[in-house]
DNA sequence: TTATTATTTCAACGCCTGTAGAGTTCTGAG
DNA sequence: CTCAGAACTCTACAGGCGTTGAAATAATAA
């Protein structure tokens, strides 16, 4: 079984091709994780050469870089969640967040699951959350800890991404989303508001 | 540069040998999850020849089940958290939990990690949770939701040992423990004995 | 129309992986 | 004391990996 397509640049418009790639990297990411998610079988989903993935991408770290470009600007958390006064901040964190990356084949997930073995994607999730929660909005949560508080945040954000996309818990992950985001909008609301 | 030792048994007791191949196989797992740990850096790390882990251990997988025997036995959990009243629940489970697992190097962080790529892992740590937070203890829990309340304690667990260990949130990875654990304390409390 | 450049496949490289089998040395049972 | 078997290393294989360079075709600019 040979390839599908002739030797040679092919008719039509070349972004389609790229695009494909970087769906099939997204989705295989998410779902294998780095070092699993192998440029071979990116490119097969793709139905493209694997040498055609490297020639647009560079290698497979910078291909991973790309394929997980923000979901949403920094901008968009700031006006979803900040911009209002603070008695439903921990019910908008939780929905904006969950509903936004809680699905699977979510960018998120796929950084997640590198996230564990793969030091610049740590890296990449660390900066997304530096950006989208401890950004400017931040200010408007009283006291010296805020950053603490909204670290406190975060982990339960990722412990529900984990638990329900990656480790599969079962009550989280057959759950209904909302279910889930209701007892969670009121921790939230403690740790950024409350005495702790 | 050839190896260390001459080909043929050694003398001495060959228990050490083993364990030694299972503290490096621990390590290794930790630092660097299942596909990065290889079998070989496994074996320089216990001055070992990499077939001899194979014959002790059959194959990758079967090593990794044989280093993750759980830390302690799902009875010392029942009696550490569940054989007291409710009222100081969330604290006993918050401390218990984060004081034995949180620190490097510990084979939850290993399964955690190795969870994110490795089905098998994730089975294990699933179970790990199912004997431990959903054995027979929970039956002290009042409500018929009980398993999905202990499922958002457990998410969070998850998300502090992940943000603190894994993905390494300086506010997360700095604080002193017991800072952790107060609030999450609180958290759990409610999220088991109140309204959610 | 022609020359240049971008896109695409092919074939291959060197490296690393998990694993198997054969050979060597020690231990412990009879 | 003998000898079967356990412990241990060496060598090697087959397969997969990321990556590269050359060749072929289409698009585009002159």
């Amino acid at each position: 079984m040979s390839s599908e397509h002739p030797i040679g640049r092919r008719p039509g418009d070349p972004e389609v091709t790229r695009a494909a790639v970087l769906d099939a990297a997204r989705s295989m990411f998410a779902e294998h994780g780095f070092e699993k998610a192998t440029i071979r079988a990116i490119a097969a989903e793709a139905s493209v050469d694997p040498a055609l993935v490297l020639h647009y991408f560079g290698s497979k770290d910078k291909l991973f870089v790309s394929a997980h470009q923000l979901p949403f600007s920094p901008e968009d958390v700031e006006s979803a969640i900040f911009d209002s006064d603070l008695d439903g901040l921990g019910e908008r964190i939780a929905r904006f967040y969950l509903s936004a990356l809680a699905v699977p084949g979510s960018p998120a997930v796929s950084l997640l699951r590198a996230t564990a073995t793969h030091e610049e994607a740590a890296e990449m999730l660390r900066t997304f959350i530096d950006l989208t929660l401890m950004g400017p909005g931040l200010e408007t949560v009283p006291g010296p800890d805020r950053r603490f508080r909204m670290s406190l945040v975060a982990s339960h954000l990722l412990g529900v991404l984990f638990g329900r996309l990656i480790l599969g818990i079962p009550e989280l992950a057959e759950s209904d989303l909302e279910d889930i985001i209701r007892p969670l909008a009121t921790t939230f609301q403690r740790y950024l508001t409350d005495q702790i």
